[in-house]
DNA sequence: AAGCTTCCCAACCGCTCTACG
DNA sequence: GCGTAGAGCGGTTGGGAAGCT
C-alpha cells in the first residue's frame, strides 16, 4: 500500500537555486533543441527539475540578451509611468525594457519604486544623482557602487562568466567602461545605445567596441536587443511621455557624441529620431536609446 | 569579533488562461 | 460542455550578503 501510494506520488523534483552545472545542461539544450514542450525540456536536458522551473531558469537568468544590473533613470522612469498606466502588469511592462525580465521588474519595483512612490520628498534628491541606489541608507550606496561597476553593455551575456571568473569581468569592464565612467560625473548606470548599433557605426563613431563582443554564444547581441522596437507613433504612451523620451534620447545622443551625418545641435538628434532616419540608417530602436 | 537586522533577488507557489481531445 | 495539460503571470518566500550594534 504504503509502496504503491509512494510510486504514484511525483517524482522528487529538485528545488533551490541553480547550479552552474544545470544551467549549462539546460542552456545547451535549449540551444540546440529549443524548448519545445516545457514538461519534457528537464526529462531531454537530463535535470532533476521540473519544466517549469526550467522555464523560469531560462527567462530569467539564462535567455540570451538579458541585461541585469543597475536600472538605469530611463528605466525607471518608464517603469514608474507604465505602472502608473498599467498597474502590476510586470509582462506588459518589461515588454518595454528589453533585456529585462518581468521579475526583475518586479523586484525592483518591491525593493526600490515602490518606496520611492511612497515617499517622493525623501527619495527625490538622491535620484538625482544616485538614482541606481535603494535608498539613502549606506548599505544601498555601497551597494549601488558596487552594482555599477558591471554595468557592461553585454553584462547580460557575460554574467555567468563574472560570476565564476572575475578576473575576466575585471577585465573587460577595464576595457569597456571608460566612457561610462567619463561622460557621467554622477555614477548614473549607463548602457551606451553604440551597444546596439552595427559594429561599423560604432567604430565610425569614434566608439571601440570588440566586434567579438557582440557575438557570444553565438547570438548576435545587437540584433537581440534591437526588438522589440517601441511603437514610434506614441500609441504605447502618452504624448508627453513620449516626447519627453525622444528628447531625452536626443540629448543622450548628443552627449554621446556620435558621428551622425548632419550632426549639429540636439535638435538634429530629435530630427533623427522623429524622421526615422536614425532607426533606418543606425538600425537603433527608441527602446534601445532609452537606456543612454 | 560576533550576533542581529535589513535588504535584495532568485525561485517557488498558486492561480488564470488557453488549447486540445 | 468538460477535463486535462501546458504556459504565463503575479504574489510571496527564504537564503544569503551586507550593514549595524
Amino acid at each position: 500500500m504504503g509502496v504503491q501510494l509512494q510510486e504514484k506520488t511525483k517524482p522528487k523534483y529538485r528545488k533551490g537555486l541553480w547550479s552552474p552545472e544545470e544551467d549549462n545542461k539546460l542552456r545547451n539544450y535549449i540551444l540546440n533543441h529549443g524548448h519545445g514542450c516545457w514538461s519534457s525540456v528537464p526529462i531531454k536536458a537530463g535535470l532533476q527539475r521540473n519544466g517549469k522551473s526550467c522555464r523560469l531558469r531560462w527567462i530569467n537568468y539564462l535567455r540570451p540578451g538579458l541585461k541585469r544590473g543597475v536600472f538605469s533613470k530611463h528605466e525607471e522612469d518608464t517603469i514608474m509611468t507604465l505602472h502608473h498606466m498599467l498597474g502590476n502588469k510586470w509582462s506588459q511592462i518589461s515588454q518595454h525594457l528589453p533585456g529585462r525580465t518581468d521579475n526583475e521588474i518586479k523586484n525592483y519595483w518591491h525593493s526600490y519604486l515602490k518606496k520611492k512612490v511612497l515617499k517622493p520628498h525623501e527619495m527625490e534628491p538622491h535620484s538625482q544623482t544616485q538614482h541606481a541606489s535603494s535608498s539613502s541608507d549606506t548599505k544601498d550606496s555601497s551597494l549601488s557602487t558596487q552594482k555599477l561597476s558591471i554595468q557592461d553593455p553585454n553584462y547580460g551575456i557575460l554574467e555567468n562568466m563574472e560570476k565564476s571568473t572575475p578576473q575576466y569581468s575585471d577585465h573587460h569592464l577595464s576595457q569597456n567602461y571608460n566612457l561610462a565612467k567619463d561622460t557621467s560625473q554622477s555614477s548614473l548606470p549607463k548602457l551606451l545605445f553604440a551597444e546596439w548599433l552595427s559594429v561599423e557605426h560604432v567604430n565610425a563613431g569614434g566608439s571601440s567596441v570588440n566586434s567579438e563582443d557582440s557575438l557570444v554564444n553565438g547570438f548576435d547581441q545587437t540584433s537581440t536587443f534591437q526588438e522589440p522596437v517601441m511603437n514610434m507613433s506614441g500609441g504605447h504612451f502618452g504624448e508627453e511621455f513620449h516626447d519627453s523620451l525622444i528628447h531625452n534620447s536626443a540629448t543622450a545622443m548628443y552627449n554621446s557624441q556620435l558621428n551622425l551625418p548632419g550632426q549639429g545641435d540636439e535638435n538634429d538628434y530629435v530630427h533623427y529620431i522623429q524622421g526615422g532616419d536614425l532607426c533606418s540608417n543606425f538600425t537603433l530602436s527608441i527602446d534601445s536609446i532609452m537606456y543612454v
